[in-house]
DNA sequence: TGATTTTTGTGAGTAATAGTCACATAAAAA
DNA sequence: TTTTTATGTGACTATTACTCACAAAAATCA
């Protein structure tokens, strides 16, 4: 390792001599490891001509991944220390729909609970790895593979069904679900489907549908009045509390969970440990 | 470095003991290597649970660039030991055109020359990586710009001017090239104009044209008679010494050579050197 | 339950190596 | 020619890496 160094050094500068002021060494040092590595490989790594030292096209290639290798350990040690217990960043990845109609209005008590814990919020749905986008933590809806060494935090489980404000209800539908119009979200093309089965009520067809791009789009369009689109707990649940949507059919099962992905166990961290246990208090009081 | 090998071992066993099984050290140099490392980054790398060790999530950052690390390491150590001057391999980058109608030709010859020397030869044209890509020597027509620390050995320059089949231009041309089909090639659209500017045709127009995708397909059909090609020497050397082509018209200068690209200087590798040797042997015989 | 096995940590000693210093060398610069 | 600059190398030293033997602690087994 010192010897790659101070090849990348000699490398870089084609010179022994700078190589060794760089790293506080005498140029014999330099001289011999890259002679060590010389022998190791049983390559010349650079000509010696007298004054100046050239790259050879073996080392060339070294001094390339030497280069690339050495720069991708030193970025992991910072990757480590940002994301250590003792950094004052958390990251986490919370899928967009949730993070809109449910953290992100509760994220500012957290703020004043860790005023010292500076929270990274990214929107990012599906599959993540933790690893690679250098999160701390992601919120997911577990409606995919994970990871085998990922841990895995249950937060609530998920229930849906057909939500509207109150006027929409008494004005429009009456009793009967066909008179909607019922709105739909690309994200979640099999809400209705997967709902009616659930419920009992396979053949029903509605009056009119509208789509959208978001699930959060069509929740807005139901709380704007116009029609009915299948809410989830706990995606609907302060809307349904402050009577802005109700939902008069119920909620049914989804068989999906809410869940929190981390690399280690939450409590191995106290950033991750504080925001987990904040977020299973909001869970509790919820239920 | 022994250290970091050390970790990753044992990150990827789980375990100091095996780690230490396979790298014929003792489970206690593992331990130290570990232990050396988590001090230095302040941070802890494994969790220790007395029977058993696992990764903090600090540890699985460090696991997954210490084994790409490594990994690129080893694969540049292999690539070296394969472009050494003591491998049985040289892979040679070469402009389509001129492999297909100079250098294939005349590679057999090279075989029997240097019968232990095993030549890869890959087509390509324009800028070349030769690190990344991997090859020992490029040839190409310089036409674009070469990275500063590559060794450029000019080969030949390059002469163009309208070739095509005696029978040809007796037949369809009789001393006015506008009677003729001139042979256009999508990779070198500006031959024809770049020629009557340099012989001072600038106003000729042709009977017909066509139009081809490489410029040697455009060779191939003035040699099948079709009609008048822009050739260049090399290229058309061949054809022209045993007729079956002419340049009635002559051939003008382009400006541009032909040259090779090594990483250092052809006479530091005895393959690069043999090989470059007999290339310029060619072309002095040729003029 | 209690003995055994398995796995890691650690103090002490040793082998290996990495580094320094001083001198040699050789070419470029003055 | 002399001086300067840059690297190689032998001899010595400081450091570090490793081993060995023992300790500790939990899982496994009788």
């Amino acid at each position: 390792m010192g010897a790659l160094t101070a090849f990348e050094a000699a490398a870089r500068h084609q010179s022994f001599s700078r190589a060794a002021q760089e790293l506080n060494l005498t140029h014999g040092a330099i001289s011999r490891a890259v002679a060590q590595i010389e022998a190791r490989l049983g390559v010349g790594l650079f000509v010696r001509r007298n004054r100046r030292v050239y790259l050879t096209a073996a080392g060339q290639r070294l001094k390339k991944t030497a280069t690339e290798t050495l720069d991708a350990l030193s970025l992991t040690v910072e990757e480590i220390h940002r994301h250590d217990s003792g950094s004052p960043f958390l990251t986490v990845s919370c899928e967009p729909s949730l993070a809109m109609r449910w953290l992100m209005p509760r994220l500012g008590e957290f703020r004043t609970l860790c005023p010292e814990l500076n929270v990274d919020l990214r929107m990012a749905g599906g599959p993540i790895d933790l690893l690679s986008e250098s999160c701390d933590i992601a919120i997911r809806r577990m409606d995919f593979g994970v990871n085998d060494d990922y841990q895995v935090t249950t937060l609530c489980s998920e229930l849906a069904g057909p939500v509207c404000t109150t006027a929409y209800w008494n004005d429009h539908i009456a009793q009967d679900l066909s008179n909607a119009n019922w709105l739909h979200s690309r994200t979640r093309p099999n809400a209705w489907d997967d709902w009616k089965a659930a419920y009992g009520l396979e053949r029903i067809i509605p009056k009119s549908e509208q789509h959208f791009d978001h699930f959060f789009y069509s929740l807005q369009a139901a709380q704007d009045r116009l029609g009915v689109a299948i809410g989830s707990v706990p995606l609907v649940s302060d809307d349904i509390k402050t009577q802005r949507l109700i939902a008069p059919l119920g909620l049914q099962s989804t068989g999906y969970d809410y869940a929190l992905l981390t690399l280690e166990h939450p409590s191995q961290d106290p950033r991750v440990s504080a925001f987990c246990k904040w977020l299973m208090g909001l869970i509790n009081q919820m239920n």
